[in-house]
DNA sequence: GGGTTAGGGT
């Protein structure tokens, strides 16, 4: 039977530093036994802490302040020094544009650190983990001290800091948890919002909850810093501060524009030409805007280069690099290496080569002027993934990267015209297009309980807030008055979206929580795409098998529990490298899992929650079920379904692992984790649900009074609501299952059974 | 019978 297993300090890995003691004297800051693996303190321990020993009287970083102007960074900010320090000196808040290269994220703390004597930190936030690492690194040698000293940082996993870390760097998201902690922020003297003009939805959160801190503190200093210059805007958002421009150093790029129809097409001819006449050295970065293209782009010029020499000409080598996320780590090392003497490189990339990944030596840049972008529409409850022109700042980001060592040419696959009348004048703030529930769970978790009046600087539109007050209620995070529940606060205690939260509560309850908490961890990291799926035909047959092992007609959650446990026995973090390969699975992702698991299992053990092993696997099931039941869907057609709540038809998801037993076996009634729209709604990770596991909650779709729940802030225009339709849809869906019987299902399972083990020996002769 | 998502983050 199960039972409950301490995991506490299972963690092998401690990616911390584990030196005791600093450079300085002073200690850095280890993980202590009685702290969760999560590595962060709870709410009281930050209360306690020690009071800083800094002299307001003093610079918060003695040794800077006998720097000589020659010993700082030779970069264009220095210029500005005095004037940033005065603005920030006079001003609560400054907003501050620069280009890359000005050296702002850089210097500027250290400036203040230099002359400015404070009692708290210099928090500079980030939109990714990479940027927050390296740039702390970076910062920390200038300093002239070990990272986690005077200068550190702070990502999902590892804190690099001590007590006495002046300047820390960190993730927006790490911030935001932090302020969920202390909404008055402290443990800070100075935050730097970095990267603003991106809008990532945590800063753009923090946007407003550090107005707040303002208006509390008034010693407080906010710097907001944009590559932008719509700075009017951000001005008059932040009580119309002060705006300041440095410049960048950059080498200056030929623009050209081509219109065009077929861009990919376009990219192939204009690729071609450019490797027969120009000299290799001058390496070729392409934007598109998915996998697909960048396929199609790579395999096209290709052809292109084989033909060239087939004919007999004499042409120079190329490598090409198709770069987007879903690659595995090996190939993003080609794109940062230099290729011998005489070849090319050539770069296919989707957006990540905008902001997250620099290329060096590109000469050439040609953009197609699109990107995916992924909307969430609240009528349907459904995202989806669509092209659309990329921003003017984005275009000339894009451009950007053409001048990064010298001069440069970008070519752009769209008219000026176009340019001009179609694209938008700043990307779309994520807050705008995605599914709030997250974001108002933790606004809730603040206190903050009106999120129609929330303070934010592109305010969401009504029908998205409402939706995302809808789930929280249906999850049980809140009730009929919006107010918090104990529940809703016991979810916000994870790092998860609040539908994994609440299955990973449901199982505590269910006594399945040591299975849920792989599965929650699987799905965190993009569960439904773990699997790689290669460019090559032949291969591709190969990984299908490979996948097919991992099919079950109980669901998605069932193949991913065989998947994991498969990956831990194989050797897990040290040794599951190979197993992944035969797999077609990503490694980087099973470790994020594994992760992630520990992060979750580390919260759980905090609080006091127990993690059980399940005594049957339909726990799970029933656990998900109960969590997801707004998301039910009754089957309509041979494997089309029809959802409950709304009686939309939809389908399963190409990608998943649920299968019938039979041919015509397929479930008759189905929980789903969210649904997305392509050609159809499609249902992302299923579960088989027993329709007596949700009957009794299935009513409870029939009473959403969006009125009461966003407490009378708010008017909308009344819902059809189809009263009593989701519970009918569900009884029918019942009777069907009985009328099936249970004799016809154990037939159907000994066939699947039988089926599944002729794969295993069919894969097994592949090898 | 085919059908399969950009980039981030706690």
């Amino acid at each position: 039977g199960g039972g409950h297993r301490s995991r506490s300090r299972s963690r092998s890995r401690d990616r911390r530093r584990s030196r005791s003691r600093g450079r300085q004297g002073f200690p850095v800051r280890v993980k202590k036994e009685d702290e969760s693996s999560d590595g962060k303190p709870s709410k009281v321990k930050v209360e306690d802490r020690a009071p800083r020993s800094w002299d307001p009287s003093k610079p918060l970083l003695p040794k800077l302040a006998e720097r000589q102007d020659s010993d700082w960074a030779q970069l264009p900010v220095l210029e500005y020094r005095k004037t940033i320090v005065d603005m920030v000196k006079n001003n609560q808040v400054i907003v501050l544009t620069g280009e890359t290269g000005s050296g702002k994220t850089t210097q500027i703390p250290q400036y203040l650190a230099a002359e400015c004597g404070w009692t708290g930190r210099i928090g500079v936030t980030q939109p990714r983990r990479v940027a927050a690492v390296s740039v702390a690194r970076r910062v920390a040698e200038e300093v002239d001290c070990e990272c986690g000293e005077d200068v550190g940082y702070a990502i999902r996993f590892e804190d690099v800091t001590s007590p006495l870390t002046a300047i820390k760097y960190l993730t927006d998201g790490i911030m935001l948890r932090e302020c969920l902690g202390d909404r008055f922020m402290k443990d800070y003297s100075v935050v730097m919002l970095d990267e603003a003009h991106e809008r990532s939805l945590h800063t753009d959160v923090l946007f407003a909850l550090m107005k707040e801190v303002c208006k509390n503190r008034p010693e407080f200093r906010l710097l907001v810093c944009s590559a932008t210059l719509n700075t009017t805007k951000f001005s008059d958002y932040f009580f119309n501060c002060p705006m300041i421009d440095i410049p960048g150093r950059t080498f200056p790029v030929e623009i050209q524009h081509i219109d065009c129809q077929r861009y990919v097409d376009k990219v192939m001819e204009l690729v071609d030409h450019l490797h027969a006449e120009q000299p290799p050295q001058h390496h070729i970065l392409v934007f598109l805007t998915g996998e697909d293209e960048i396929n199609r782009a790579c395999q096209g010029i290709h052809r292109r280069i084989i033909q060239r020499q087939a004919d007999g000409e004499e042409v120079c080598a190329m490598r090409i690099c198709p770069l987007h996320a879903s690659l595995p780590v090996e190939f993003y090392q080609r794109v940062f290496d230099e290729p011998p003497e005489g070849t090319r490189k050539l770069v296919v990339a989707t957006n990540i080569a905008e902001t997250s990944i620099t290329v060096p030596g590109i000469k050439f840049v040609i953009d197609c002027g699109a990107v995916k972008q992924k909307i969430f529409n609240a009528e349907s409850g459904m995202e989806s993934l669509n092209i659309v022109p990329v921003s003017k700042p984005a275009a000339k980001q894009r451009s950007g990267r053409a001048g990064r060592t010298g001069p440069g040419v970008c070519i752009r696959l769209y008219s000026e015209k176009k340019m001009m009348k179609e694209f938008p004048e700043e990307t779309m703030a994520e807050i705008l297009r995605t599914n709030l529930s997250s974001t108002i769970l933790i606004l809730k978790g603040m206190e903050i309980d009106d999120p129609v009046n929330f303070d934010y600087m592109d305010p969401p539109d009504a029908d998205k807030i409402v939706s995302g007050l809808r789930m929280l209620y249906l999850l049980g995070a809140i009730d009929a008055d919006g107010k918090m529940t104990k529940v809703g606060r016991d979810m916000a205690l994870f790092p998860l979206e609040p539908s994994l939260s609440r299955m990973l509560l449901a199982s505590i309850l269910h006594k399945c929580a040591d299975e849920m908490v792989t599965v929650v961890a699987m799905l965190a990291v993009d569960g439904a795409n773990v699997f790689y799926r290669p460019t090559m035909k032949e291969e591709q047959l190969v990984a299908t098998a490979a996948r097919q092992r991992f099919y079950d007609p109980e669901g998605d959650y069932a193949g991913l529990l065989r998947l994991y446990k498969e990956w831990e026995e194989a050797g897990g973090m040290r040794r599951g490298l190979a197993w992944c390969k035969t797999n077609y699975v990503h490694s980087r992702a099973m470790c994020r899992a594994f992760d992630v698991r520990e992060q979750l299992i580390g919260i759980m053990n905090r609080y006091e929650m127990p993690v059980m092993q399940a005594t049957r696997q339909s726990l799970v099931g029933r656990a998900i079920a109960e969590s997801l039941f707004m998301n039910a869907a009754r089957r309509g057609g041979k494997d089309t379904y029809e959802t409950l709540s709304e009686g939309r038809m939809v389908s399963i998801y190409p990608g998943s692992l649920i299968c019938p037993f039979g041919k015509d076996d397929w479930a008759e009634l189905v929980v789903c984790l969210e649904m997305v729209w392509t050609s159809t709604g499609q249902m992302r990770f299923v579960c088989t649900a027993n329709a007596k596991w949700i009957m009794d909650l299935l009513p409870k779709i029939n009473t959403v009074d969006i009125r009461r729940l966003c407490g009378d802030q708010i008017k909308i225009k009344k819902k059809g609501a189809d009263v009593g339709s989701a519970d009918q849809r569900a009884e029918e869906a019942a009777q069907k299952e009985i009328k099936k019987g249970d004799k016809d299902v154990s037939d159907a399972k000994s066939r699947f059974l039988e089926r599944k083990r002729m794969r295993e020996e069919k894969l097994a002769q592949m090898k």
